[in-house]
DNA sequence: AGGTTGACTCACC
DNA sequence: TGGTGAGCCAACC
């Protein structure tokens, strides 16, 4: 089921988000190899059992907005030490999970 | 089968 | 960065 293994492979990436840093969408299905389903990979977290253990709480969309309905998710971020704007949303310039500058 | 929605992104300003 | 408009793809009704 290739659906289910998208999945899988979108999982397996927002599992190595590192504590403290935060990952859009699109990054994510940028590494995933499919940059232009970033929608998709949205619905793979929806689709998250809990029992994942997956940070779906560090993943955010382009402008740092974070998921409607789900409060706690910016309660956990906090608890991380990520930094948030005024407006409510995580400061991307800061907490931005930077993969491919990591390796210095 | 057809229309709407959504845990999105890019272009524009 | 971020509100709006338009494109995008799958799921839902």
């Amino acid at each position: 089921m290739k659906k289910q293994e998208f999945n899988n492979l979108i999982y397996h990436i927002v599992s190595m988000i590192p504590y403290g840093k935060v990952a859009t969408y699109g990054q994510i299905a940028f590494m995933a190899g499919m940059p232009q389903c970033a929608r998709r990979v949205g619905q793979a977290m929806h689709n998250a059992p809990e029992y994942f253990e997956l940070p779906c709480h560090r993943v955010v969309n382009s402008k740092g907005r974070l998921v409607p309905g789900w409060q706690e998710q910016r309660g956990y971020l906090l608890n991380e030490g990520v930094h948030f704007k005024e407006n409510g949303n995580v400061d991307l310039k800061q907490s931005i999970w930077r993969w491919d500058t990591e390796s210095t």
